[in-house]
DNA sequence: TCGAATCCTGTCCGATCGGTCAGAGCTGAC
DNA sequence: GTCAGCTCTGACCGATCGGACAGGATTCGA
């Protein structure tokens, strides 16, 4: 096996991706050490270092399925135009939030430690991609600040606690992204 | 002087807390040390300690003006109701975050490290009341998602580097929170 | 001229960080 | 039985962290 490659999957394995994950949620990546991260799941810090090359790549490949769905979206959403390219691009990107919440909540945190970082080089491109595609090509003022607030609306709110079930919050979501992008359907 | 005690203003002192603030914004609270912050400000790591009992005590001090600006933002709230309260919590909020946006960057990266802070304790209830006041009270999931919304699209879109004039992006951020409310003046 | 207070720093400290490594324990093929 | 290979770990490492402290430099009132 080459030196430094991922080993494969076992239950171990997973379970200090989840511990990891949520641990980077809710105190940071940089808050979390992997001596945290051993104790919750109840392995040595050195098993962490035997199934993973480093911390970061952890975070990379925690981070790993949350860009492939945004990569997805993007194919998704070069095929569209107007109205449904819009509709598209609220409610897939509304879907992906709820899907990885963890997820955005780790990204929003360590956006620092994230900038610049290879495996998520992309990613800023189709973000932007995904914004114009909400304001539908627009580059005034109004669109680009308006497709910003739908972003964080959307990111802050589902990495947050809110007391709703899932269904009424991505309903609420989309409402309300829609009401934002003043495209509501009333 | 008691020991402990915060040392009067200088220039360097100054200068050290706006090294500070910029580096917690771009790197984050963790990700900056007290070595970086002296490298930046051009002296050496023990003034940091001179003026500062800690590297805590830096980052509170650079949150207070804005944690005081929350709270009159919430007596101001306080005397009014309906519409007229809705209207000042947008915009009130609004000059808030955009007075505060390196410190609105500091609070959203590292809210595990400052949650349970008691220089911070007042600020959930505070919010919680701001919150109430934009959705006129609401306690249906609509209202309370959309409470989320507003604050997070606010806080990213004034925390992010829009290319947007102040004054516009001000403008715009009133008008689309107003709108993502259901408020829209159109 | 001379303390005394203020400003600032070099140096050191214990703790903790991410990461390495040799090897113990187990398991299955032969 | 025994050997190879996979899993997992304790012990250890250098680097860096936040912080403590004694003292040099400067200023200033008496």
């Amino acid at each position: 096996m080459v030196k430094g490659m991922a080993r494969p999957a076992s239950a171990l394995r997973g379970h200090i991706l989840d511990s990891a994950l949520s641990l980077f949620a809710t105190r940071g990546y940089k808050g979390t050490s992997l001596h945290d991260i051993a104790q919750v799941v109840g392995c040595s810090k050195a098993s962490l270092l035997y199934y993973f090359v480093s911390k970061e790549a952890i975070l990379a490949e925690l981070l790993t399925p949350a860009g492939e769905g945004l990569g997805e979206l993007d194919a998704r959403l070069s095929g569209l135009e107007g109205d449904q390219a819009v509709e598209a691009a609220v409610t897939g990107f509304v879907d992906l939030a709820m899907r990885f919440r963890r997820e955005v909540k780790v990204l929003f945190q360590d956006i620092p430690v994230l900038a610049g970082h290879p495996a998520l080089g992309a990613v800023p491109a189709v973000v932007g991609r995904l914004m114009a595609a909400m304001v539908d090509g627009s580059t005034e003022s109004r669109g680009l600040v308006t497709a910003y607030m739908v972003i964080g609306a959307v990111s802050v709110t589902c990495a947050s606690d809110v007391p709703v079930p899932d269904e009424d919050l991505r309903a609420e979501l989309v409402d309300g992204a829609l009401r934002t992008l003043g495209r509501d359907p009333r």
